[in-house]
DNA sequence: ATGGTAGGTGGCCTA
């Protein structure tokens, strides 16, 4: 199985180059985030055209997440589950997670809060939807299941998944909280399967901000995972990082992230 | 120390 996530920032904007996209990569199942459209405005038959089902969980203006694929597509699950509010505080009434069973394996097409400033309440609430998530895959997983959890995580594992650290400091996407939050994801089992694969390698990112011109300056973040149960991640064989798909080309603008393949001996 | 850019929206917000 050949599984992308792609951050797209608006697929109103970014369609044409995301068939474009599927036509060369041939991805089985292509999670997306930030699509940015309602409900309605999914553009499913241009999906189905090329093989693909697809399942969108959006609402217009902000967030948006779709899980897009040619293996089968089961049981769609729309946000967290209803049983693990209990466990948090609110109810998440933003359109930031999508479930669905392809190709046998349990998928989630995730967009973790950005934080904004670690003062702004909005940083809080990333915590929060953090510890739910991990309750959900409590609740309803066990790590000998194959469960897999992709997305933008809005979080730099460690210091060498950003271009310097230092230029982090009193930010968002690099604090402790948000690191536990990671890992307490790992500790239930799930595997970074980029980090199993690359080990030590810095300096490879999957966002470069718009602004600054951090992509030509190489300076980047790694925020977008893929995180994957035990019985999945020993069937990894290899996972590549398309940098070229954050460069401009010709009538084509590029989402200021870049998709993320691994490929599963499944 | 600030701003730089991109996208959606509607007379700024989010990233």
């Amino acid at each position: 199985m050949k599984l992308t996530t792609w951050n797209v920032n608006s697929l109103n904007v970014r369609l044409p180059y995301v068939l474009e996209w599927i036509e060369l990569a041939q991805p089985d199942v292509l999670c997306l985030q930030e699509t940015k459209l309602a409900q309605e405005a999914f553009p499913e038959a241009e999906f189905a055209t090329l093989g693909y089902e697809s399942q969108h969980y959006g609402q217009g203006r902000w967030n948006g997440v779709a899980i897009i694929s040619k293996v089968g597509l089961e049981n769609p699950s729309l946000g967290f589950a209803p049983d693990t509010l209990q466990l948090c505080e609110e109810a998440d009434g933003e359109a930031r997670i999508v479930w669905a069973t392809c190709g046998g394996v349990r998928l989630a097409s995730a967009y973790v809060p950005n934080g904004r400033a670690i003062d702004n309440p909005h940083y809080s609430y990333k915590l929060r939807w953090l510890q739910r998530l991990r309750a959900q895959l409590e609740a309803q997983h066990t790590v000998a299941d194959d469960v897999v959890i992709v997305g933008d995580f809005n979080i730099a594992p460690e210091d060498r998944d950003v271009w310097n650290i230092d230029a982090f400091e009193g930010k968002t996407h690099v604090t402790e909280p948000e690191r536990d939050s990671w890992m307490a994801l790992c500790d239930w089992g799930l595997k970074d399967v980029f980090r199993q694969r690359y080990g030590d390698i810095g300096g490879l990112y999957t966002y470069w901000d718009y602004q600054a011109g951090r992509f030509h300056k190489r300076e980047g973040m790694r925020i977008d995972h893929i995180l994957a149960s035990p019985p999945v991640a020993q069937r990894l064989t290899w996972i590549t990082l398309d940098r070229n798909a954050r460069k401009s080309r010709g009538e084509h603008k590029p989402s200021d992230h870049a998709p993320l393949t691994a490929n599963f001996a499944l």
